[in-house]
DNA sequence: GTTGAGCGTT
């Protein structure tokens, strides 16, 4: 079927750098944590693992993330796990982009402030009554969390179950 | 228990 066009066209994101941290893709929804574990842990001790769940649905988005102790052990999991087959499934294995999971985001106005300092003339013609300076405080102070947080090594929150 | 190429919530 068409599936087969998306096979051939479809690439995935360009060669990462090795990392302890492995993206895991192409899982059976009832692939657990607990079997990856199973499986990853062959090639070395485990710093975690983390199956991605719609928060929603509580499914499997049918990836996870395996982090490694050791570089090595990752580098030997990533080429002997790629194409393995899991729970019916062929994974595919590659480091992973990203380092960690997102900062949960704020549950306040993202949005780029409309220019409340200078000119006056307001572009969009938004809420009126809305004080610029307050938002713009807890705004900047988002993201100064946001900045800091991503520089915690994953280990600090880990928890080996 | 779906379906099929890809990066994250507590």
């Amino acid at each position: 079927g068409m599936w087969t066009v998306r096979h051939i066209l479809g690439k995935p994101n360009a060669n990462p750098d090795p990392s302890t941290c492995l993206g895991v893709f192409g899982l059976s929804l009832y692939t657990t944590e607990r079997d990856l574990r199973e499986v990853f842990s062959r090639h070395g001790p485990l710093a975690g693992v983390n199956v991605v769940y719609d928060q929603r649905t509580g499914r499997s988005r049918g990836f996870a993330f395996v982090y490694y102790e050791r570089i090595d052990d990752s580098k030997e999991a990533m080429e002997r796990a790629n194409g393995m087959e899991l729970d019916g499934r062929r994974i595919r294995v590659d480091y992973s982009i990203t380092k960690r999971a997102h900062t949960p985001t704020p549950g306040i106005y993202m949005g780029r402030p409309t220019h409340s300092g200078g000119g006056g003339s307001s572009s969009g013609g938004g809420s009126s009554s809305r004080r610029g300076r307050d938002r713009d405080s807890h705004y900047d102070r988002g993201y100064e969390r946001y900045d800091r947080y991503d520089e915690y090594d994953y280990r600090y929150r880990s928890v080996i179950v």
